[in-house]
DNA sequence: TTTTGATCTTGACCTGCGTCAACCCAAACG
DNA sequence: CGTTTGGGTTGACGCAGGTCAAGATCAAAA
């Protein structure tokens, strides 16, 4: 019984609300322990998957911080999501049984290794995870939906005013401040998520500075007009 | 026994490759056809299900065209896909309980029923059927990633071009030329799905047509060089 | 402490696509 | 059979954001 084993368990891990169905009773919850096989460190800057590899299991985020991204044959990079602890990656290694996106620690995290296997067999017979599982996936494919309509039809402001909101609120759902954070990622990717370049997103960020909407210092983000930003987000409605 | 009722089956559904899972025996072929509750015809223009209503089934589409799109509240609106024949519409839904975007048919149409709750309890007892649901869940889920990196890196002729070659391809497996297509979206559909305005998708065409790559009349679209296109899309890579 | 390399900022300029407007075309209809 | 109407095309022009380049800032290494 070494420090470790009693840790590996969701029934005890304080993010369970965040990466597990709710309302299980005992048996069950001490069934979907099961579930994390292990835990992986990943260093910042390395790899959890890669495009290509094998898939065989979905990865629930204890610590840090990932961003995944694709990238076509000539090299173009897109990425398509930060990820933060609670949060499950590698739903796209599914259809194809291989991966087909990196994931890479923008910080030094710990993820639970979920085997595929062992969830799909679990998920037969507790409904509740069974839910759980589509509720994921289908989470995923509205989030995805929301980007699209942001890269298809917003401009640059918006498109960063909706960025910083979407972290704050899901910072904030995780007890962190709803005005202040720390972004982990540089001008580069988020241009890259936004489908902006480094320098519009850096002028982006001067812009609100000026404007007195955010103050910013390097990563440190502190948003002053929580109102101003949604406004600008969506124009018409919030008047 | 009327005339329907024969053909409410999957198991002689000649798109049962498409929408069903492969490799099942008979006494299970028999249980999926359960899931097919009933089948509903929507005329063109016409909406399968809207944003906001309770979720509580999916859609396999047995003929006709569709297109799923998303607005934000201030009016913006992004379509987010095209459906055709053996695809399956309505994964939005799960996460919330009611849809999140609009299916509107582009051509009369038909699809199958299938309540979620039937596929839930369904999908526990056929493992087959369970790996199938997740499987068109995640290609869902890969498929927004290549519309994410086409809307965030690519411009407006590799957009079109990526276009034109995922329509062809999706028509061919389905029996239909390689070359040839009758797209059923208006321009300024296409350019909503491509983050592009309408006369940019017609001067596009126009280019392309001129260039020899294409010939355009209306909807009617025959690929002349499906090497060009792909090179487009792919500069580097083809050569 | 200095050096180095990565990241970020800012300016000047350019261009791809959006905007606006006029016109065309074909199917639907009185 | 002319008219209407929704969709499509094309041109002229402007601007948001891309590109290129020069510094600034900061953290890690030396």
């Amino acid at each position: 019984m070494n420090s470790n084993s009693i840790k590996v368990a969701c029934s005890n891990c304080n993010l369970r609300e965040l990466c597990m169905p709710m309302g299980l009773n005992d048996s069950e919850m001490e069934r979907i322990d099961e579930i994390v096989a292990t835990r992986r460190k990943i260093p910042r800057g390395e790899n959890l998957f890669r495009n290509g590899e094998k898939f065989n299991a979905l990865y629930a985020i204890r610590t840090g911080f990932f961003k995944t991204c694709v990238s076509s044959e000539d090299g173009r990079d897109q990425v398509t999501g930060f990820q933060m602890a609670g949060e499950i990656i590698g739903l796209d290694g599914i259809v194809s049984d291989h991966h087909t996106c990196d994931a890479v620690a923008l910080e030094d995290a710990e993820v639970c290794v979920m085997t595929y296997d062992r969830i799909e067999e679990l998920s037969r017979e507790i409904n509740a995870l069974q839910r759980h599982v589509h509720k994921i996936m289908s989470r995923e494919i509205v989030r995805e939906h929301g980007v699209m309509l942001l890269l298809g039809s917003m401009r640059a402001e918006e498109r960063l005013a909706a960025f910083l909101l979407n972290l704050v609120q899901r910072l904030h759902a995780r007890g962190f401040s709803q005005s202040e954070l720390v972004l982990r990622m540089t001008r580069e990717e988020i241009g890259s998520y936004l489908g902006l370049k480094l320098e519009t997103v850096s002028r982006t960020f001067s812009k609100f500075a000026e404007d007195g909407i955010i103050e910013v210092k390097q990563r440190h983000v502190r948003i002053l007009n929580t109102e101003a930003l949604k406004l600008l987000v969506n124009p018409q409605t919030c008047q």
